[in-house]
DNA sequence: GTCGGACTACTACAACTGTAGTTTTAAGAC
DNA sequence: GTCTTAAAACTACAGTTGTAGTAGTCCGAC
């Protein structure tokens, strides 16, 4: 049954997005860049639980042998935001990306321009290679 | 502060999908739709449950007047799964949509050729329009 | 060598989720 | 009219999540 790998929680993907940004960090650290994105200072502790639960998922790893603690995230950015809309789209849109994309467009949210453009990008990529 | 509206969890989500497609029905009725969609019978009172907690969420009505009660999905699919897509997008892409296909087409659930299609697609319906 | 402060570890706890059992009710079978 | 039984209502309960308080520890300033 494919385990679909424990995702992070919102509370813990914030944690995880501050953590990205600063590439790696103390507690303190994080705790700072949570509140530059989203506005908010959570407590010290609530910064450390959500990284401890997010050590446990495999989704950081610290290092222990300094102190301050140091953070960092065990996974590159755009590969865990993959993940999850994979598995969203596998939720929602049963996996049908084309439908996902064309909701995109009916909610505004993207043009056609915008579509041209991945398109000429896309194809760039691909005469590079 | 827009209060983003209760969202369905992914059990209430599943059941709610049962109903759209058996277009409304008693609990027996959903908890066969959601045996044929999740290939698992969930107990009755489970379906009775999550029914009644889409129901304090305002995702679907019932008719108590008959009995076995009967339940309606308040609001459309396109309109709930749009709903669910931009909360995502915001949460994970930061509202950029264009980012979001991206990883798609990296991803390659969605070729360059399905990105023409659905271009075409859209021409096709201003043109109409 | 002791005290304060920074930092970690442990604990808490209510709300929400997923899942379902138990009790009550009411309508139809006889 | 009573009995059966489907259905609804109520109850349960452990695990997760969001949020944080409190207790313990260790290092550096004095």
């Amino acid at each position: 049954m494919a385990t679909r790998r424990a995702q992070a929680t919102t509370a813990e993907f914030n944690v995880l997005k501050a953590l990205w940004q600063v590439k790696q960090g103390t507690v303190a650290e994080v705790r700072a860049a949570c509140a530059r994105l989203q506005g908010a200072e959570p407590a010290y502790t609530t910064v450390m639980t959500l990284l401890g639960r997010l050590e446990t998922k495999d989704l950081v790893k610290v290092d222990k042998t300094r102190t301050p603690f140091l953070y960092k995230p065990r996974h590159k950015e755009a590969s865990v935001l993959r993940r999850r809309l994979r598995d969203f789209l596998d939720d929602v849109f049963q996996g049908d990306a084309s439908e996902l994309v064309l909701q995109l467009v009916k909610d505004e949210v993207l043009s056609a321009d915008d579509l041209a453009r991945i398109e000429a990008k896309i194809a760039a990529s691909e005469d590079r290679s």
